[in-house]
DNA sequence: CGAGTGATTGACTTAGATCAATGACCGTGG
DNA sequence: CCACGGTCATTGATCTAAGTCAATCACTCG
């Protein structure tokens, strides 16, 4: 979720503010959950580990965003939830978040919405990855990421990070922007990419 | 979703039923949203198509079940609802549904609820989408689509179906499943897969 | 009966995973 | 202040699993 600006004040200041540092659990697949985390500065991402290590990226949430909201509706977490960066979140119980939501329809629309856009999100996420060439998902990414020129991508976070999202091993993701970049389809620099040719 | 118990019964009545082909459309991506869909018979599959053709899966509604909930919280329509097989489909007009849940906290939670599962679902997709190698990846469907009995999995519709569900060309998910039937890992009856040992 | 689709298997190719090595950079603790 | 450990970025060599092309058989539906 981009933001909470549908949280009543009463129920903002009512929350508990934590601080992770870089590679710190803010909770585990299993744990019981206890409410909706909002990001108050860093990032952290939701990802599973299955039994072999690997590590599934599913999302991100930079300062503002809000994390966990499915998880109001069931009892335990389904992932985990890692600080990407030192990072500060605050955490608004449970009941507070559901009393709101019975209450207000108005948060309960800002809400729903919410969870619609995620639906939505994911399901791009889904479609990138069932696109086999490296080079076709990285270009369905930078098509769906340029900024309002029309021709500029701004990353967040590292390659490696870029990487694991895109479903590539970051050896790929390199040789595929070099190749890219090769072919004069992009540009490189720094955190951002220049497209040629607009979308 | 799975079911639309919270539709009150004045919204039920006020749908409109219409029947499809096998392989006609409900909508396209890009066209106006009109309301919530709830599949009376048969079985209607979501996807989005890229631009090179390929279609990939993103969500299956069988009788009983809901489509394009987070449509109606967005303009127009982002991937396409087709009918897998003949089916048939009552439509309720966007208005009608955001007013009752806009006027019915049960009704608004158990869409949010929805909605919740909802992203879960897509996040285990995902998650699925990550693991390389098919064996893999056909075991984790496997596994969270056993049964009660712990061995059995039923399967709906064709193994090409499933296929593109699980994102495989058909002839990878036939040699794999040959290879794990060969292996002694799985027994294949009919529609059901059965596996050796409990996951 | 013929068209269309699903299921299945074979042969071949290739893109990307894997393993490996290097240089740049960054924070930190002595 | 600088050496050291850690991570990121990058490139090379190799390997293999899955994609692609192709053919066959069974089945169903009109």
């Amino acid at each position: 979720m981009r933001d909470a600006d549908w949280l009543p004040a009463e129920v903002r200041k009512s929350g508990i503010t934590r601080t992770l540092k870089r590679g710190e659990a803010l909770f585990r697949s299993g744990e019981p959950t206890v409410g909706l985390y909002h990001v108050l500065s860093g990032t952290v991402r939701l990802v599973r580990v299955d039994g072999s290590g690997r590590e599934t990226f599913l999302y991100s949430a930079d300062a503002g965003g809000t994390l966990a909201e499915a998880s109001l509706f069931s009892p335990t977490y389904h992932c985990d939830a890692i600080a990407a960066t030192a990072a500060s979140v605050r955490l608004y119980p449970k009941a507070a978040i559901l009393e709101v939501l019975r209450r207000s329809p108005e948060a309960a629309r800002a809400f729903m919405a919410a969870l619609a856009h995620q639906v939505m999100d994911l399901r791009t996420q889904l479609e990138r990855r069932n696109i086999r060439a490296a080079r076709d998902r990285v270009w369905h990414f930078l098509a769906l990421n340029v900024g309002a020129d029309g021709v500029t991508v701004q990353l967040h976070g590292s390659l490696k990070d870029l990487a694991t999202d895109l479903g590539l091993t970051h050896e790929a993701l390199y040789r595929t922007l070099a190749r890219m970049t090769a072919a004069g389809e992009i540009k490189r620099s720094g955190g951002k990419i220049k497209l040629s040719r607009p979308v």
